[in-house]
DNA sequence: TCACAAATGATAATCGTTCGCATTTGCAAA
DNA sequence: TTTGCAAATGCGAACGATTATCATTTGTGA
């Protein structure tokens, strides 16, 4: 199967935890979840893991290029699948609910701005934080 | 003296370790500083104060718009003074030096893609990480 | 000057995350 | 296949940043 190819090509060792959290972002019906997310879900569904290895199974996702690591405002990271296509997220204050965009121009001006500061660009994150209108916000009061 | 100024119109009591804060942000030669950063550097010009006192005057400034709050990777805040002027950073991952930029074009093109997405915006953080080229970085192998 | 709410200091507690170490498990070579 | 061993795991302690608790002190308005 295609994910303990995921898992060989990143050099990691096939093991059961690594499946699992693979599984649960492929199957997860959100696509950003934090470690804790990752934890109380597995062992929810039956699975039993420890916390420590959901940590480090995460981190390594992150360095082979399998997840992608999010900060948002409030402390915890949040991972994502890393589909290939960088994107940034615009976050609902209210209820939480997130949006992805990309915009190119907006990347365009960084990789400018970057090279007028004399900086290679090795990375960037961009968080706008608003309020979805009432309408609009499918995730309203929700927490 | 503007500096009581400042707090009472914040609605705050003008008190010494609020006095010493708000001195130290204006006299530090770095403009970005973190509780700790600040606790240190307090005592260690002699000045007595409490690292809870430090962290509640902090978010206190927050608040009140005094300062303003980043969340950069690595998981401390850190504040600097609110010029009223927003910017954003771009940081060199090798030796934290930071430089601050402000580009319309992308401020706008946030604008259009928050309302695009139904979205009133609220506040957005754009943090670039680089690594300065050799030359261009006065911080080089700094800590 | 007084009185009282608000602010402080000291320290315990919390939260997210990492570390140390004994045990288990992939996996490759025999 | 079995075996050996490095790599991965689980558990709990440790950690760094921050917040909460609560008794004591301090601005400030009457």
């Amino acid at each position: 199967m295609h994910k303990s190819k995921d898992l060989h090509q990143a050099g990691l060792k096939v093991t059961l935890p690594r499946l699992k959290v693979l599984n649960l972002f492929e199957s997860s019906e959100n696509h950003h979840l934090s470690a804790e997310d990752v934890f109380k879900m597995l062992i929810a569904s039956g699975e039993d893991v420890s916390l420590a290895t959901v940590y480090r199974v995460l981190s390594q996702f992150e360095l082979s290029g399998i997840l992608v690591r999010h900060n948002f405002e409030g402390g915890k990271s949040v991972f994502e699948l890393n589909h290939g296509e960088h994107h940034d997220h615009i976050v609902c204050l209210q209820c939480g609910h997130l949006e992805e965009f990309f915009d190119s121009a907006i990347e365009a001006r960084q990789k400018k701005i970057a090279a007028e500061h004399g900086f290679t660009i090795h990375d960037h994150s961009l968080y706008i934080y608003g309020d979805c209108t009432k309408e609009s916000c499918p995730h309203k009061h929700r927490e």
